[in-house]
DNA sequence: GGTAGTGTATCGTACATGGTACACAATTGT
DNA sequence: ACAATTGTGTACCATGTACGATACACTACC
């Protein structure tokens, strides 16, 4: 369903192609991990790691931690707990959001970053 | 650390006050889990329940659920999802949000709602 | 043609999660 | 007085999470 691993295999081999220490063992080793593990999940064959594995494949692999999280069907420990020290608050906010287009959350975060408002 | 059960446990104990069919038993048959467990989830001797149990809980008590799993340690799946849809985005407004003063964030949600601007 | 490196299959496992079932003692209602 | 109701202690359990260890077959290379 969630094609997690599949995203993780075709990262990995891109980068394997200009650089051979991107090889799965390799890899899994740099992240501490076992290769059988990490093979495992690259088929699907196992759920996706830790929220703390997952970022270290992320970075490992040069992606964005929240993106690969979000694949991973997760989201970051950190921003749950942002959350959960106002929960009406962010929880309105969120959800006002949903189904707003890219383009005015980004404002909003603009606007929120500038200040000047 | 977290005080949910205390919480849960004052919550119910003022509504029964002036309502006796606020006992632990009948609260729990009502939310559907075993007064056993409801028990100790009040005394702290068992972790907050999961999320779908957590929300009966708040809604039988009438609190806001978001606050119930927030004091959980949890944060309801449904906004978990809206941030997972657009990760690098929602990550980026709620990491900018995390000092500003509660009337800033409110403000925002107050634009986004209005829509005019 | 050995050996070094590659991915994978299989099995096991320690701990967390989310509860149920039952018996019991104390309190309350009538 | 006695029946009902209350909260709780103890024991148990099924499933999920997050991996490790070992052994194997294939390819690549020199």
């Amino acid at each position: 369903m969630s094609h997690f691993g599949t995203t993780v295999r075709r990262k990995r081999e891109a980068l394997r192609a200009d650089d051979r220490r991107f090889s799965l063992r390799q890899v899994a080793h740099r992240i501490g991990v076992e290769p059988a593990y990490l093979s495992k999940i690259e088929r699907g064959a196992a759920a996706p790691p830790s929220e703390a594995t997952t970022v270290r494949l992320a970075r490992e692999l040069d992606e964005d931690p929240d993106v690969f999280l979000a694949l991973a069907g997760k989201v970051s420990s950190d921003l749950q707990e942002i959350i959960r020290k106002r929960p009406r608050l962010f929880a309105q906010l969120i959800r006002e959001l949903k189904e707003a287009p890219d383009e005015a959350v980004f404002r909003v975060v603009r606007v929120v970053r500038d200040g000047d408002w």
